[in-house]
DNA sequence: CCAAATTGTGAGAGCGCTCCCAACGCCACA
DNA sequence: TGTGGCGTTGGGAGCGCTCTCACAATTTGG
């Protein structure tokens, strides 16, 4: 009102039409020089949309961030949220605290949507913002629930990749280390596995299948766990599984990839440290966080929008650990 | 208004003082019948206050977050957070969203106070900052900016106890590969090793010090750098660095501890999955991020609260990389 | 050349809370 | 019985925006 007049500013900050381009500049001219700026909350108050994007990272146990999954997927959805004018609130959540902040965040309305990632099952949260109707896309599908967007990658296209790759370098005895049983994502890779072996004619050998928790120490007891069957290749389902099983091998005694290939999933960059260096099948997790903030925009955006799902596509990164046949 | 009265629905919402138990009992039965849920964005405008804390992690080239201190930070951090009713939001700036960011979210007032978690000495969002009066705190002590409120670890006194223990177990030869040398954490853990040093009546030799930048790689290269000197320790001044150290030192054949001592800094989850395992100095990152929170919380709830510090303490955690002497 | 359509602009009513103040009992004291 | 104090409650005025609508200014078409 002090410049030139009222309502008019509001257009002009919001980039909406008919005003003309005189107004326009002069309204700019006068808002930069007085240093305004709108003020969030009364703006999420008359526009019922606070701009604010929600994004839930398990946290089972201690550290689930020695695993770079989800530093990674942070990274991708922090950079595409603020790309769009968005900004990007973190919980780290257990299960104690998940009621709590279902109340105070969600339902407060503090956020116009939600990503979870988490992977597991049957997460306790999903069930609770289909009933209310609040704006989320998952990472990674949700077999339970139909009509939920979700982005994805092709686990088992990657996990067939990955143990074909090992049955083209000759090896027989394939086993695997994979992820908790208990989340979409290790059952998928695992489905790979078993698929790949089936239609190059092999049967599945139950001894040959350990189930990790994807971390360090997890792999490497896997592993040991797996030595007594002898297998001459393993498909782990994590690079940092693969890290551990690695440890556990160059401690029996085995030589990689004389003795044993290893073949990993991620490539993370730990794959590159290790040695030999990790053949994996990479997954573009930069790129997931990216994709659910996009798909998360739309449901946001355009109220009426349908549930969609992305499945980004992995790829077989050949490196040193299983030799080249 | 409906079932009782009105105006009173808010001070029992927000646990204030007189009020009879008789209706609070009676407010809070009604408020969880109908499901009501305050909304957040109308209460910040009216209290302004959103009860909203801010995290700022650099973004400086691709993938900080290789490093686990970052997400352990968070973590800490977002568990303070939510345990005192407040939300996080995070942001992962490089340079140039920085200015963006800082209009979007800190003068529409979208968050009440802000975590710093930049270590560089010429952070350029301090000034503004501190101009806007935005309470904020840094992790990591500004020695550019009196009257800041900031959290660190005892840098000083960690590296020195690295460095005495290499001295104590027998180690004549002891160079350091440093921290990024623009920011405060390199340069201290550069000075505590300095200090070290000439209490034990040595003189610092340069071609001993080579900077490194917090990554495995970088670490790695420094470590090439400085077997033309032929130490026989190092005080590497991150646990990742150390981890690069170890593989450069593998490479030329040179045997850990035996040939060199190798001691770390962080007790990073990595320093229990290198062979052999390191010794290193701990810092309790996780309780950082708590401290940090507190101390922000003080700043934001009593606007005359006056800058504060708080120093963690570092303590040396022994296990095989130094040998005993 | 006047009515109708098309722009640009301003006024006003909320959005859903919190805060301040006035009003209401009720007890205690004079 | 009168008056001051206290604990409790309700009313009202904003917080700083956006949105809808109506009105003024300008252009168009028959």
């Amino acid at each position: 009102m002090a410049g030139v007049s009222r309502s008019t500013v509001s257009r002009v900050v919001n980039d909406e039409p008919n005003v003309s381009e005189e107004t326009r500049a002069q309204v700019w001219e006068v808002v930069h020089k007085m240093g305004y700026h709108p003020n969030a909350a009364a703006r999420s108050l008359a526009g019922r949309r606070s701009h604010i994007l929600g994004i839930v990272i398990p946290r089972t146990v201690n550290s689930i961030f020695v695993d770079p999954f989800f530093p990674l997927l942070l990274q991708g959805a922090s950079e595409e949220t603020s790309r769009h004018g968005y900004l990007m609130m973190m919980s780290m959540l257990d299960r104690l605290a998940e009621q709590d902040f279902y109340h105070r965040a969600v339902r407060s309305q503090t956020m116009d949507g939600l990503i979870i990632s988490s992977t597991v099952l049957d997460e306790p949260l999903i069930p609770l913002l289909l009933e209310e109707q609040v704006p989320f896309v998952s990472v990674g599908r949700l077999p339970a629930h139909a009509d939920v967007s979700y982005i994805d990658v092709d686990n088992l296209h990657g996990a067939r990749m990955a143990v074909n790759h090992l049955l083209e370098v000759g090896r027989q005895h394939i086993a695997t280390i994979t992820g908790p049983l208990n989340t979409v994502v290790g059952l998928d890779r695992l489905e790979g596995y078993e698929t790949a072996l089936r239609s190059a004619g092999k049967t599945i050998d139950n001894t040959f299948i350990v189930e990790g928790d994807f971390t360090e120490v997890g792999g490497c007891n896997a592993m040991r766990r797996l030595l007594d069957c002898k297998p001459d290749a393993v498909f782990v389902a994590s690079d940092l599984m693969a890290f551990g099983a690695l440890r556990a091998l160059r401690q029996a005694g085995l030589q990689v990839p004389a003795d044993v290939a290893i073949i990993g999933f991620d490539d993370a960059q730990i794959a590159t440290l290790t040695e030999p260096q990790l053949t994996t099948v990479r997954q573009p997790t930069f790129e997931m966080g990216r994709a659910a903030v996009d798909l998360l925009r739309c449901l946001v955006e355009q109220d009426d929008s349908p549930p969609q799902r992305r499945i980004l596509s992995t790829e077989l990164v050949i490196r040193d650990s299983c030799g080249s046949g």
